[in-house]
Order: C-alpha cells, then sequence, then structure tokens
DNA sequence: AAGTGGTCTAGACCACCGA
DNA sequence: CGGTGGTCTAGACCACTTA
C-alpha cells in the first residue's frame, strides 16, 4: 500500500478527501435520499481506506446532517446536501438572561390556577391542570423602575420557587430554580417571541400606557418529555432587543475567543 | 489486557467514561485552566486505553469547549466546565425566513442614499457611505393584505438586486440574492429583534395605524470581514412570531427528525 | 444467524512547534 | 532536535437490528 500522500494536488487529509468525494457522489444522486449507503466494508475497499479513516469520513458528513448511522441497520441518506449550516450557540443560556448580573428579580405574588388555552398548549398539558403562576419584575439593581414584567407557571412540586424569589436577594435566576426544584435537567429551551399590545396589568407594573408596543419574550423549559415550566417576559418599548448571532457551521470556531 | 468490559457499573463506552473522568478532573481543579494537559501517551497510561480511545475521550471535552489541541504544543484547558451548552441550529436559514414559500415578495422602490446612525452603525460602515434601499413588502401568494414591511440595504456593487426583485416572481430571497449579487458567501447572521411603535411608511404600507405595537427584526447579513447586506423588516401586531430552539448540546440529536 | 455499525487495540509515520 | 498532536492501518470483538 502507498504512503497516503504523494498525489499531485491533495494536500488535505484522506478522510477529509473520503468526505469529500462521499458528499459530491450523494450531491450526484449516486446515493438515493433515503435510501442506505453500502456498508462500511464495501466502502473502505472503494476507497482503497481503513475502516477507522472512512469513519473519520462518515462522521463528517453525519455533523453536516446528511447521513444517518444506526447500529445494525446501515448509514442512511438524510439529505442530499449539508443541513444546519448556521449554528447559534448559548453558553449555558447566559444570553437568554444576559442582564441577571446588573438587575433584581422582586416577587410580586402568586396564585394556583387552573390553566386553559394558550396557557395549557404553552406549557403541554390538558385545559384543567393545576399550575402555580408567579408574578414577578425585573428592575436594576439600585432602582426601582421596572425593566420587564415577568409572569412565570411552575408545577406544584416547584412550588418552593415562590418562597425563594420572595425571601431571595433578587439575583434568582430562573433557570436555576426550575432545574432546582424541580430536580430534572432542562435539556431545550423554545424561546418565542413576539409584538403585543401592552397588557393592562403589565402596563401598571412597568409605569407606561395600556396598549402601548411592548415585546412578548416566552420561553419554555423542558425537560427529557415534559415542559417543566414557562415564563412570560414583556418588555416596554426600547428597553430591549433580543440579539442572535449564527455562524456558518463550517467557519473557525468563534474567532472572538 | 482484559476486555474493556467486566466492570461493575460501567457500561458505558470506555471513551466516554475517560471523558467523564477527564471532565471531573479538570472541574476539581486537577488541571488548571490555561495550562496544558499532560501528553497523550501518559493519559494513555493513566487511564489504560489506546491512544485512540484517550484522543475519542479529548474529542469529547474539545467539542464541550473546555479543552483546545494545538498540533506540536499540547491540549491547552480552555475552561474548568463546558461552554456552549445549548446550541439552536438553523436548516440553511429556512427558518429565517419561514414563509417564504408561502409568501410573495414585492417591489415598492429604490433610492441611493448617504447612510447615518444608526444605519451605519448596523451596517458596521462610516456615516457618508453610499449605499442602496430597497423598499418592498410581503404578502400571501394570492392576495395583496401586506404582512411584513421589509427594506433591505445593499452595497452599490450589488445594485442589480433591485431589478431581481422588480421583475422577479416574487419568490426571491434576499439572503440568495445577496450571495449572488456579492459574490462573496455569507458567513454570519445577526439577528436583532425588538418592539416598535409603527413607523409612519410602515403603518402605511400594512395598513395598519401608526405608533401601533409591532415587530422589528433587524438581520445584519456579514461576509468574511464586513456587512454585506442588512434587512430590516417590520410586522404588524399577531402576525409573527420569531422562535428559536435551544438544545442541550450532549442531548440526542433532534429527536424530532 | 448474518450483517450492520460501535468500540478498542497496537503500532506506525507525519506535520508542526519550540528550544 | 525532541516532543506534541494529526493521521492512518490492520485486525479484533461487541451490540444491535433484521429476518
Amino acid at each position: 500500500m502507498p504512503p497516503p500522500s504523494s498525489r499531485l494536488v491533495s494536500s488535505a487529509p484522506r478522510y477529509q478527501q473520503v468526505a469529500e468525494e462521499l458528499q459530491n457522489a450523494i450531491a450526484r444522486g449516486d446515493h438515493p435520499v433515503g435510501g442506505l449507503l453500502p456498508p462500511e466494508p464495501q466502502l473502505c475497499s472503494q476507497f482503497g481506506v481503513s475502516r477507522h479513516t472512512l469513519r473519520d469520513a462518515v462522521r463528517i458528513l453525519c455533523d453536516m446532517g446528511m447521513l444517518h448511522r444506526q447500529q445494525g441497520v446501515g448509514t442512511r441518506i438524510k439529505r442530499a446536501q449539508p443541513q444546519q449550516r448556521f449554528v447559534a450557540t448559548l453558553d449555558s443560556l447566559g444570553d437568554l438572561m444576559q442582564y441577571t448580573q446588573e438587575t433584581r428579580l422582586n416577587f410580586l405574588g402568586s396564585r394556583w390556577l387552573e390553566v386553559k388555552p394558550p396557557l395549557s398548549e404553552w406549557l403541554g398539558c390538558a385545559p384543567g391542570e393545576r399550575w402555580l403562576e408567579l408574578d414577578t419584575y425585573r428592575a436594576p439593581l439600585e432602582e426601582d423602575t421596572p425593566l420587564a414584567h415577568m409572569k412565570v407557571y411552575v408545577r406544584p412540586e416547584c412550588e418552593g420557587i415562590a418562597k425563594d424569589i420572595r425571601d431571595g436577594d433578587g439575583r434568582a435566576w430562573i433557570y436555576g430554580l426550575i432545574e432546582q426544584h424541580g430536580g430534572e435537567p432542562i435539556l431545550q429551551v423554545r424561546q418565542t417571541v413576539s409584538a403585543v399590545a401592552m397588557p393592562k396589568e403589565s402596563a401598571r407594573v412597568l409605569h407606561v400606557k395600556g396598549g402601548s408596543p411592548g415585546l412578548q419574550v416566552r420561553r419554555q423549559y423542558a425537560g427529557a418529555d415534559r415542559v417543566l415550566s414557562i415564563s412570560v417576559n414583556v418588555y416596554p418599548l426600547n428597553l430591549f432587543e433580543f440579539m442572535t448571532t449564527w455562524r456558518l457551521r463550517e467557519a473557525s470556531p468563534d474567532p472572538l475567543g
């Protein structure tokens, strides 16, 4: 077997070359979407590489979402083109609550309620279930001008959160409290941003006119198989922007650090 | 060498165990942040695994952003805790313009302007530069009720975009047009969502009252070293929600498919 | 039972970096 | 130059799926 280099053009590692050739073959339609790739041993001999090298190549295409490997079955072609081109990352949800550091969470009250649509849909539960509603607002550390009105809905077993917020130092972090009281890790967060006409209740808290423009940010915190909690934030005009940066997946990993 | 299993508790693959042990060691401070991990051969004997298995383990921690490998130097500890816990992905920006399929982009007009703040900041250029402003709106395919008012700002060399939109079939896709005319791939998209009081101009286009609540979605399309274009969308109340789902990085890759 | 991908080993050579 | 991580091979056994 000749050494892997000694080619003319290619200086790229063999597994990258194989990945590229495979990608081209799939894009060309040699392997139809939905079908199975030939077994690894066959591909190995076809490309003249060891199984390990081939698997490194296949891994790349899996990461790009084109292939899906399943033990005992085979490698299925999911897409002819790479998906997930853009990726956004969060450092442990720090960005989601970016200004937690400079603000304080204040307790207004809490009450039990039987949820109705659309709340029940947001919670992923049947109408009529009992959840605890926490009424809070967020303000700068030294002032008391509210920046946001927030309602949080938690399951009965997380009732203790209310006390933590009421008696805490205001540095509480909904995300952490949920994991702590629910005893279940948060695996997924879904965030929905929309425009709202300021509801009366929020308007009163935020000292703005009812019906004036506002931003509603709804966050759904989910565990393995159920919604653990949701929060609904309302921000007045000009006080809040939500920014997300998407990077090309292939691009160098975070040039900023 | 005993077979890799025959332990009591662990059924997880050895490389995952090693990754976990390494992660714990780093979290404990055995290997200080900023320092170098012991060389791979040493770690191999320490964990009693082959170099390949060890490298699989190290790869996991690299993916979690805790380690950084550099050929000829070593493996440096970047963080004691995993970063980038949550990840959101976009399928080639399909979600960003999710309803492109069902709507049409309509041309209203275009004009040259010398940009001023805040536009110049959004464009990442000096005030006074000349950009082309495209005025457009988006409506359902069969109707003409506008769903969104959109302004797009492009560099002079992308002037042709105006013609494409005006004379096109309305299925044009800003993202694609920019890459096509600019001759430069888009590497990053930054999206900023905020509440707005409906500007007069948008209000007229959207047939709503000026000053009524609206959602502004600003998108900055950037190439390798400069902003290629930005678009500013304004949506009326109740017609648009922006949703993002963040998943735990370690979680299984997209249970929904 | 046969065939798939998943894991692991032992050993080799290379490209790169810093002293 | 010596040591690092990067790549690659040949071969082995295992876990899983399907029939």
